[in-house]
Formats: C-alpha cells, structure tokens, sequence
RNA sequence: GGAGAGGUGUCUGAGUGGUCGAAAGAGCACGCCUGGAAAGUGUGUAUACGCCAAAAGUGUAUCGAGGGUUCGAAUCCCUCCCUCUCCGCCA
C-alpha cells in the first residue's frame, strides 16, 4: 500500500462517474431530438413548407434550454471528477513491500565488495578541491550552492561519462533523442510532476515554463497524444539532459559536495512498452543499469521501494545504490520505474492492439545513470597515494587514466 | 519586436450556413488479377464518451482552443493559442 489514506477518495470518484454518464446520456437524449429537428426544419425550408418548418423552430427553444443546462452540469461534474482522479496514485505492483520509510525498502541483491581506504582517505569534496576537479565556491559566486562548477580534468570526466553512458544506451537498442530542458504544464501534468511536485521544478514565471527536473518529462512527452503502430512498440529512448531541482529543504551533512545539487547531468533510458511486457522490460532495464555499475567497478545495490518511498506516478522501482568508501554510505545513483498505464493515461499515449483497438501503453523510465553521486564514489573508491585511477572503460573517453 | 498569411482526417488538399465526420488524391490494410512483383482493380481505413450483459448496432461530441449568432456552423462574429513568410535583432 502506498501512504494513501483517503479511501473516501475512491467512492467519491465513482459517484462522481455514476452522475457524468446519467447527465451525458440525459444530454445526448435532447441533443438527438434537437439535431433530428434541424434537419427536418432544413427539408420544409428547401420543400417550402414554411409554416411547418416555423412550428418546428418554436420546440427548440427548450431543448436548448436543457441541452446547455446539462452541458453546464456535465462540465462541473467532469472538473471535478479530474480534480479528484489527478489525486489519486498509481496502484503498486503486486511485489512492491509494504511500508512506510525507506527502512522498510527491500534490499534485492548486493553486488561487488566495498573497498577497504587508506585511514587518511578523503571524501569526495576533498578529492575535488585537492585535484582541481570541481570548484563549489565558484558555482555559488555565479549562481548559488548546488551548482558546481566543473574544471580540468573534472570537466572531461564528465563529458567522458556522458559519452560513454549514451553509447552504452545505444548499444542496448536505445535512440538517441536531445529534447528541449524547459517544458510546458501539459508536460508537466503528462508525466505526473504537476500538480503533484510543483515545489520541486524552476519555473520560469515570464513565459510559464519548466526547467525540467528529469530527460524524463521531455522525453516522455515526446509521445504525448500519440497512437502507435502496433509494430512501433516497445519505443526505446535515451537522452542525455541536465537536470534541475530545487530540491526545497533538504540541507545538511548529507548534501556535501556532490551528494545533493540543484542542476546535474543524468543519461535516461525510456520506454514505451506493451502491457504484457513492460515487468519483463523493468528488468531488463534494470540489468542495462547494473552492468553500467559492474563495468565501471562499482559496489552497488538493487532496492526494491517500499509503497511509503515509492513515487506518486510508480507501480514498481528499483533503486540503485552506490557504496560510497569514504563516507561509508549508500548513495542513490539510479532509480528505474514502470508507470504502467499511469502516465499514458495522462498522456493519451496509445497504441494499437492485435484486435486493432486501442489501448493505453506503459511507461517505464530509469537513470542509465545520473553522474554526479557516479563521480563521487568513482573518486572516492579509486583514491590511491598516486592519485585517482580511472575505470578502464572509460579511459577511451577521458583520454587519461590517472587524475593525479 | 514590426507587418502579413494561415491552422481541416496518417499526409496532400477541397469545402463560405442544412443533404459535411467532412470531396478528391496519396498512403496503409485486405481481396481480385499475376509464375512472383509492379501496374490495374474492388472494399475498407479517425478519436473520445454514452446506451446495450456483450457483439452487432446506435446516440453525442470533435475540422487549433474557448465563447457567441442561428432551428441548424468546418463555413459568420469575438477572444485566445500556435505555425509559416518578410523585416529587425542575434548564437
């Protein structure tokens, strides 16, 4: 269950449906009448008949009267039918574990062994100030905390990331998209942030736009109001986009250096995907995101979210954590998500089914991955006397495979 | 930012008050034709909601969005949004 306690929602929502359909059907009913009217005032008019044709006119006065009565109800009942439908969460998925906190998170399975420092090792904002690798002091003289400022080899190493991220993303049969960073409120609502995390997106007042808290949004949106082709399913995307959040009170020991930002680089995967398949894919998913982590030589693991810690707009997630050596803590690298039908149904996201009908889609999404808690831990885990090595795979990126 | 043009179905595009959910063509699907294909030919080809146990069927709405005039609006009027062209500015 996730932390929902307005059962008294649920029946509201059905009465609320129970009066759209009588009032619809009430309205249609003397819409008809009125129509078949106007189409037979159109036959004596043409035929001359005119005193026929005026007798006819004086009836429809009422009907329309009545139809633009109902039609008022029918469009208040329908406001508040969607007011109350946009507060209710997406249903867990069946094996998603009771609970409330993320202490009650399922961990599914434990990868690599936690490397063992040196006593004088650093964290990870040491490691960047010693190296010249990121400068946070800068990013507040230009814009505030929260927005680093990446230099030298910092620099590269995060173009290295990205590139090697997105070729990975392809090579998994993801296409590459580059989509707008500031949407519109339809983007907002399609993917579930609005009206939900309101508080949690830069908005820019003066021409009503969001800077976009996740490639997610854009991406998603993509196939906003669309119908595939039953051969165009699964859709396989990826994107690399930064990110913004404002992440409104959340200060502390635990937000030091990289570990919490307001704008950073993430690599997302998205799909849109047939209902029959889209668990299969949330792991398959999954798997995509772990190998990045094993090829990088990163210890990690896999949760299973609890309903309490799970997102409004998720069935099922799966949160990846990085162990992070010098701070002896896990730190939350990715986060991959079925919707099912949650965000297709706002986004009227379609496609065709064998029967050649219509039907919603899922949509899954997961960081493949987000860089900047990456870059901590690949700093911190790899620190040796000589300086930082490099993971081998992305030394072909980097072009160096020592930070010293 | 200034001036003008325009928004119709998957696409092109016709339609200036009734017989228009909307001509025609293209595309697509299925059939015929063919040794196979092309060509040709025939049929079909929007979405949502409602009624119905369901299918069949049927009702309503939708020609950028909202409102108005009218017995009747894709067509007339108002407001808004968007796109395109030219000029200006500019990476």
């Amino acid at each position: 269950m996730k932390n929902f306690k307005q059962l008294d929602l649920v029946d509201e929502i059905i009465s609320l449906d129970d009066q759209r359909r009588s009032t619809q059907t009430n309205m249609d009913n003397i819409a008809a009448e009125a129509n078949s009217a106007a189409k037979q005032i159109g036959d004596f008019m043409r035929n001359g008949k005119k005193e026929e044709a005026e007798v006819l006119k004086a009836k429809t006065g009422t009907w329309k009267e009545d139809i633009k009565n109902f039609g008022e109800q029918l469009g208040a009942i329908e406001e508040a039918l969607q007011q109350k439908l946009v507060l209710l969460p997406n249903l867990p998925h069946h094996t998603v574990p009771v609970g409330l906190t993320p202490d009650d998170n399922e961990i599914v399975l434990e990868h690599g062994d936690k490397p063992v420092l040196a006593d004088n090792a650093m964290p990870h904002w040491e490691l960047a100030a010693k190296y010249n690798l990121i400068d946070f002091e800068l990013g507040v003289k230009i814009t505030g905390a929260g927005f680093p400022v990446y230099k030298n080899k910092g620099a590269k190493l995060q173009r290295a990331l990205i590139n090697y991220f997105i070729d990975e993303a392809e090579k998994a049969g993801y296409s590459e998209v580059v989509v707008p960073l500031l949407v519109n409120e339809a983007s907002g609502f399609g993917t579930g942030q609005l009206p939900d995390k309101e508080g949690q997106m830069y908005f820019v007042g003066l021409d009503n736009l969001f800077l976009i808290p996740t490639a997610e949004v854009p991406i998603t949106n993509l196939y906003r109001d669309v119908i595939l082709k039953a051969d165009e399913v699964p859709v396989k995307n990826c994107g690399y986009t930064p990110c913004f959040r404002r992440e409104a009170g959340s200060y502390g020991a635990h937000v030091r250096g990289l570990n919490r930002l307001h704008q950073f680089d993430k690599v997302e995967i998205v799909q849109v995907e047939h209902p029959d398949k889209s668990y299969e894919t949330l792991e398959k998913m999954s798997l995509h995101v772990q190998g990045l982590l094993q090829k990088l030589g990163l210890p990690y693991r896999v949760l299973r979210l609890c309903g309490g810690d799970m997102g409004f707009a998720s069935a099922l997630t799966y949160d990846m954590e990085t162990w992070s050596a010098a701070q002896q803590r896990w730190l939350e690298v990715s986060s991959v998500s079925n919707f099912e039908t949650f965000q297709s149904n706002r986004l009227k996201l379609r496609f065709r089914n064998a029967e050649g009908k219509t039907q919603l889609a899922h949509t899954l999404n997961g960081s493949a991955l987000a860089l900047p808690r990456i870059v901590a831990t690949l700093l911190e885990n790899n620190q040796t006397e000589n300086g930082i090595k490099v993971p081998e795979v992305l030394v072909p990126y980097t072009k160096f495979d020592w930070i010293n």
